[in-house]
DNA sequence: GCTTGCCAAGCAAGCAGTTGCTTTGTAACG
DNA sequence: CGTTACAAAGCAACTGCTTGCTTGGCAAGC
């Protein structure tokens, strides 16, 4: 085979294929609000100006779009998570981080795509879930590895898995009731993201 | 106006209108199985032996029978709800007879009603969720008098009101992961709902 | 420099199937 | 005879997806 089958893309950087990101983050969006049965292909191509045929271009079904936008909200959690997790911080603190993060990834502005996992999931034909489960299960480990140190310390009562699928759910149920103060609110009564992050550790934690 | 509007229901409880019901409990099977909008008139129809317009005689609408389900559903919970709670108790004991009825409430044979509410509430029309809403606040204030409760005895650390909605969210969330154990089958990596409800309860009650 | 060939990206139009719901008829019952 | 509880048939709107075609841009050949 020759050395290079195609040319290289060119230099410039302009807009390669962002039209393909526009319909990821857009039906995310649309998703969210309403359901993936609730959201038509035209309510999507609309909101990126295309006309109803087009995003088959980019996406080879419905189904793959909405296993784009899991996808894309997985890999983005994790990228995330990583980031702000020191790995040389106590367990506790680690904790911490973890909630908090995870609470941005539900409800910061643009970050959609999590609440459709969670929400459209069974929407999504088996053949699909299993890329999705894969990288979850990454998402999962990270979380267990500072749930069990947090057992293993005596501050973490229930069992170490089932306390993870209990502490998650209890944050992603959030999705359901939280919504975003309007910003530089000083409303007492609306909690921000740091305050229920730290509710949420006090919660479950029992400090010796 | 006329003391009867109308005349009481014939005396044998034969079967007088058990197929509004029917419609109600399956609906809920498939609500459950597949979401509001996943689900046809047409599947419900055939699943308890009608033709694809019929229902359309007990409900105005296919919201309406959503509204049916969920109605329902907060209506057996709360029933439940009360009769499994015994005031005279300590709050500790009242909150577990809460997590484990509330488990049965998700997770028992044919209880399809509540997750239904919990996943296709964005399907309900404004108009309906008024009438929900105020059921399930009825629900929420029996949660709420026994969470009150532990917060001031210091066996709750976090805010009451953030930890209801909280705990009701880690055991809501359950819905997703959870799978009722075949039965008698003695498997140890399963839990039950009685092992599940204890581990709830040590997860986030600090015993002094 | 100009033509030619090709590709990415999308439009316009529409098909085939599905969906909620309506209308009319009708059998059983009291 | 009137009411109840459906069946039978179908309508109008919507849905995912397909097809044939257009447009702009780029690169190679001459």
């Amino acid at each position: 085979m020759p050395a290079r089958p195609k040319t290289c893309p060119p230099a410039k950087a302009s807009a390669p294929d962002n039209r393909r990101a526009d319909l990821i983050r857009v039906a995310a969006r649309l998703f969210r609000e309403k359901g993936f049965d609730g959201t038509t292909i035209r309510d999507i191509a609309h909101a990126v100006g295309m006309r109803s045929g087009s995003p088959f271009y980019h996406f080879a079904n419905k189904h793959e779009l909405l296993m784009a936008v899991m996808e894309e909200g997985l890999r983005l959690g994790l990228e995330r998570t990583r980031g702000a997790v020191d790995e040389a911080l106590p367990a506790t603190e680690r904790f911490t981080q973890l909630v908090r993060t995870h609470y941005g990834i539900l409800h910061d502005a643009g970050s959609d795509f999590i609440p459709v996992m969670l929400y459209d999931w069974r929407s999504l034909p088996a053949q699909y879930k299993r890329r999705i489960v894969e990288l979850k299960d990454r998402y999962d480990a990270i979380w267990q590895h500072t749930l069990d140190e947090l057992h293993d310390q005596g501050l973490l009562r229930a069992d170490a898995k089932l306390a993870r699928l209990m502490i998650l759910g209890a944050m992603n149920f959030s999705a359901t009731w939280y919504r975003p103060k309007p910003k530089s609110s000083r409303s007492v009564t609306r909690v921000d993201l740091d305050e229920l992050a730290a509710q949420t550790v006090s919660l479950v934690l029992h400090p010796t």
